[in-house]
DNA sequence: TCTGGGGTCCTAGGACCC
DNA sequence: TCTGGGGTCCTAGGACCC
């Protein structure tokens, strides 16, 4: 029987904020999405206020003033390497993990044999990446990946579990799953958490007791899933190598609305830079790219335009050159003057390994031309790596007025020498 | 006035083929 | 004049996750 940990980061870009900020510690901060548009991370203070995840800021600007409440803009590029120092950090305690997000891994566990050392592994993970990096982390155990997301809910919902909860007890696992909400199972969501209260399964343990096959008939053979793993019958395997991306994708909400084709046209320069950028930092080439644009969907008064559009190229690539200028194209076709635009992106697809690298390897006969360009591009990508956005192309622009509002950034304190915390 | 971004997987239904 | 059915592939859209 496998023995999976979900291991998590409590209120995780919060607490990396406050890494850097132990002044906040006991303060309600929460950290907003791009654009300024949301809360994504609440403090334990902030919760404690009634806010709740994803509410837009602008509903919050009362609370805000009231109580003093510490903003912050998301500083992915901060996140990302707190994560890394998180996840390096579990790696030596359990060879195996699963990087499953940002702030969460699963570990596997198997071989830990008595329920005393479980528990025991869980502390002792807890306290290392509490002395290694300073962040907070809950540990729920289970003999699957459903019940340890639940064991983990308990860790956190729970003061007096100290963070770990060892659920690989049947009797346990019932015990909890009557207390916890069907909508607050992994896999269940908002849709399917209605239709199921309509059949009066209203918590975890109603939805365990369910007829599997039922479920896979009125559901899906996901929710089916789901309904085993609750009985402790694992059907999502730990899976540690990282999967290529099946697609790449980048789009923003703008600054402000757009209402000039060329603006627009340069922001899906930009996305398309970016996009284009990661492909190449994934070895793959693409053969497909789609485009779409949107207008506001809380406008309700004004007229609307939701469009997207595809194109195909003859040959993969992952040149810039070639990808911003059928983005282009296709935001041609699909524009409408007359619309003020909220949002736009591009997506990357059907990928292939990169050609020019493998074949540089097996053929000689590689076209110089191509080989040129990619010796260009991956020393752009060198330069941009280490100041992202340094190099760019002219048809990303100059001015960048759509570009997103980030009033409230945090310093890159460990990635930037320029935002290098000092010690006085 | 202001409402995130980046992914995955599954299913239904249409197109197409024999 | 008679006018099937089954399999496969693809795509769009929906649901979920963090």
């Amino acid at each position: 029987m496998p023995i999976f940990a979900l291991c998590d980061v409590n209120n995780f870009y919060v607490s990396c904020e406050r890494l850097f900020r132990p002044d906040l510690e006991g303060k309600p901060v929460i950290v907003l999405s791009n654009n300024d548009g949301c809360a994504v991370a609440r403090s334990a203070e902030a919760k404690a206020l009634g806010i709740k995840m994803s509410t837009p800021r602008f509903e919050l600007d009362d609370l805000i003033q009231r109580h003093e409440i510490v903003t912050f803009s998301s500083n992915y590029t901060l996140y990302a390497d707190i994560s890394q120092r998180v996840m390096t950090t579990l790696e030596a305690l359990s060879p195996r993990i699963e990087i499953y997000s940002i702030d969460e891994c699963f570990a596997d566990l198997t071989g830990v044999e008595t329920n005393h050392s479980l528990v025991e592994w869980g502390r002792v993970a807890k306290a290392t990446v509490q002395k290694n990096v300073g962040m907070p982390i809950c540990v729920g155990i289970a003999p699957t990946k459903t019940l340890s997301k639940l064991a983990n809910h308990a860790a956190k919902k729970y003061a007096k579990t100290g963070g770990v909860v060892d659920l690989t007890d049947p009797e346990r696992q019932k015990r909890l799953m009557a207390l916890v909400d069907v909508c607050d199972v992994w896999g269940v969501g908002r849709r399917i958490s209605a239709r199921l209260q309509e059949m009066g399964i209203g918590t975890a343990l109603d939805l365990a007791q369910a007829n599997p096959k039922h479920i896979r008939k009125q559901f899906s053979v996901v929710l089916e899933r789901t309904v085993l793993e609750l009985n402790g019958i694992s059907t999502i395997p730990l899976e540690p190598v990282q999967a290529n991306k099946q697609q790449i994708l980048c789009s923003r909400s703008f600054g402000k609305r757009i209402t000039e084709f060329d603006v627009a046209a340069q922001a899906v320069a930009q996305f398309t830079a970016r996009a284009a950028e990661k492909l190449r930092a994934e070895k793959q080439q693409c053969k497909s790219l789609t485009v779409f644009i949107r207008t506001s969907a809380f406008a309700r008064d004004e007229p609307q335009h939701h469009a997207q559009m595809s194109t195909r190229f003859e040959h993969p690539t992952d040149d810039t050159t070639e990808l911003i200028s059928g983005a282009r194209k296709l935001l041609r076709r699909m524009w409408k003057d007359d619309r003020r635009y909220a949002k736009a992106g591009i997506m990357l697809g059907e990928f292939s390994e990169d050609a020019v690298s493998s074949q540089l390897d097996i053929f000689s006969a590689v076209p110089a031309q191509r080989q040129k360009r990619a010796e260009l591009l991956s020393a752009l990508d060198e330069i941009n790596q280490k100041q992202p956005q340094l190099i760019r192309f002219a048809s990303q622009g100059v001015k960048r007025e759509w570009d997103m509002r980030r009033d409230h950034l945090s310093p890159g304190y460990t990635t930037s020498w320029r935002d290098l915390p000092r010690v006085r």
